[in-house]
DNA sequence: TGCTAAGCGAGACGGTACGTCCCGTCTTAAT
DNA sequence: ATTAAGACGGGACGTACCGTCTCGCTTAGCA
């Protein structure tokens, strides 16, 4: 009862499906969510919208939570995790990865679409696996890296420290009137980096040499 | 459209309202919200098992929304900031307020609720002051009396730091599976003083010392 | 499953009726049934066109067939059987009333209608008694009177008559491509009473006198 | 969009239609039609039960209409005109004939298949010529041999008393929980050759006499 | 024998209409 | 004037079935 995605058509025989409905689907989806919010979008107002029927969106998705998770998705643009070799700079873009991609997103759609999936456990992990994995994931290498490096701390717990990095974020990106802004970002990781660190110091001194020969770089090339 | 809640009633004739249907009200939402979740509210739902009719529902609060808040509202013990002197203990007992007042609602509820209230107004600011701000003012005071005490480094974002505890209580409480445990607590407000504090040793000596005047004081009356 | 009319509310409590819904469901029904036959009525076109919701219709009545005999059941003016003193002239009276009811019907519609009141006891017997009783009721009054003054042979199957009646009425209502016209009626009342009646020139001289007497009062009070 | 009957195929190349598809689909419809009257049938239930696929019915058939009409038509014993030489012996076996015809198949399934056909006009002929022209030509040639025998009055309105035969056989055929019985129909052809024929004791003499001929030719074979 | 065209079963398609649920409102009668 | 009762008007639901289409294969008849 939740995914029937529209790529999991693999079938051999019968017509095959109408790919612009699905497409449609989701751009009146979006529509939807932005102009009057999540409450606004059902399966009715998209079908009318897009120019077509319910039984054709029920053909792809189950139902409306599934329809708004599909279009977030289509939305949100899953960040590479960066790799500068500098741990200060790989979180701090990471920080702005994120919430360039949840940007795009009005915060209240995202509890409400999460309020929903919360209740059907696929539904939920597809939610997860789809908003929030890329996220964290892109985090996790940073830090993963930044261990491997002998930039943190031994005794640091990295789970952790993954959740104090993305809450931030969703809080904002749920909650918040609007989304964190790029100073306060650059804040925060000081505050956790200074707290996990092995040596910020060496970090902040490593995150401007490089800086500098970025520079250098973007001098000598321009 | 919000609120019109029961203690707004000042009319001065006709026929009083039955107090009692109020609180009937709360607690069959109450009920309802730990038993099936935030979707299974309903005016419906709610009446059917307050024993009385919908009308009355709809008399005293302007729908579900509404309704769900202010039973989410009467269930939170609003914590009162401690104040032992001890900025890492204070901070702690902070944590575990919010984690022992959260943990009395389900995780989702949280989510859906706050996704139904975000597009109203006047709810949204009752969700943020019911829900919200009890947690954030009393880690804010505990914040403020650290950096009255000279605990926190001057150029620290005050802020900031409220949200990153805020956040991560929020993140779970409404995202996770489970809410945060006391040891994640304790871990991460190492990570935050280690990054706030001007002197995070100190801080914790002083805290061991608390522990033990406290360890010394429970045994001797014990 | 079948009648739920509007006229049977007779609830002493709640919100009454909207009666005006009823009367333009009944309306868009026989417009519909008239411009694009019984098989463009459906409850969701009847909906739209009188400007409501499909459950507003479903409250009254039980579905198409149930909303279409309504409709046709408003349409039709049930006559009063005629009694002129005159065998010859009340059944040729009795002709023309049917045939105005039926006018004012589309042949296709009473045989779609019946189709598909058939399957169902309840509609079937509805169809009869509003449809086809009244039809043959006046007929039926028609001929008793005329038994009471002995001018039918006193062997004549009364019922079969009637049937004979009444099946070629609707056997052009609803087969045929148009009415039966006032002529066919006329030669047809003589070949069944010439069978049936006792002494059918005593009838004919009758009716002329009664025709001429009719001329007189006319040409007196006109 | 009404026919397409499975005769038609007169393509010169590719793979010709599998004449055993057509057969099994009007049996099945037959079966179905019989079992569970005109409204369950439905092109998916008689591919189906035909073990075949809807697109190959509708490769055959315009659609429900069309293959009922088809079924109902292979059904129908067009019976040839009798011709005894005795008018009101002809009649009643003319009456006999339709009877019988008719009685296969089920009264409700005439009217709800003409109804569907009504709004077709070529449909709507097919059913005329097939179901309906028979019986009206049998009867016509009956009375058009009465006519040249000099049995009928002349100034008899010979199509007139067509449908009054054949609305009565029709009446009861489409409206009726039974078909006319024999004894009716006897009853109604004295009612009509009353009225209609020269000299009815005439012909009721002749019958007679035929009778005993017939007797007679019976007893004497048997 | 190989090509071609139309047949075939299978099955999903797009869409209409269905009959139902539940919402938030309104009316009535009674307290 | 407010209560409990309960029906109201209506938005949206999820489904059934319609008639169509596309597929991959089969099957004749023409070359």
């Amino acid at each position: 009862m939740a995914q029937r995605a529209p790529e999991e058509q693999d079938k051999t025989s019968g017509r095959p499906r109408d790919r612009s409905i699905g497409e449609a689907a989701i751009s009146a989806t979006l529509e939807i969510l932005e102009t009057d919010g999540y409450f606004a979008v059902s399966v009715e107002a998209v079908a009318r919208r897009a120019g077509t029927s319910r039984p054709a969106i029920y053909r792809r998705w189950s139902g409306r939570a599934s329809l708004a998770l599909a279009a977030v998705a289509a939305r949100l643009d899953v960040p590479d995790s960066p790799d500068t070799g500098c741990t200060l700079c790989d979180l701090g873009d990471s920080f702005a990865l994120f919430l360039a991609a949840y940007r795009t997103i009005r915060p209240d759609a995202l509890s409400a679409l999460y309020a929903e999936c919360a209740s059907d456990p696929d539904l939920r992990e597809r939610y997860l696996d789809t908003v929030v994995a890329p996220v964290r994931c892109a985090v996790a290498q940073t830090l993963d890296r930044a261990v491997a490096r002998g930039d943190l701390r031994p005794e640091t717990d990295r789970g952790l420290l993954l959740d104090m990095v993305g809450s931030l974020v969703y809080y904002r990106a749920m909650l918040g009137q609007e989304h964190l802004s790029n100073d306060e970002a650059v804040h925060a990781i000081r505050i956790l980096l200074q707290g996990a660190a092995r040596d910020y110091g060496a970090l902040l001194a490593h995150s401007e040499a490089m800086e500098h020969a970025h520079l250098h770089a973007s001098t000598e090339s321009g």
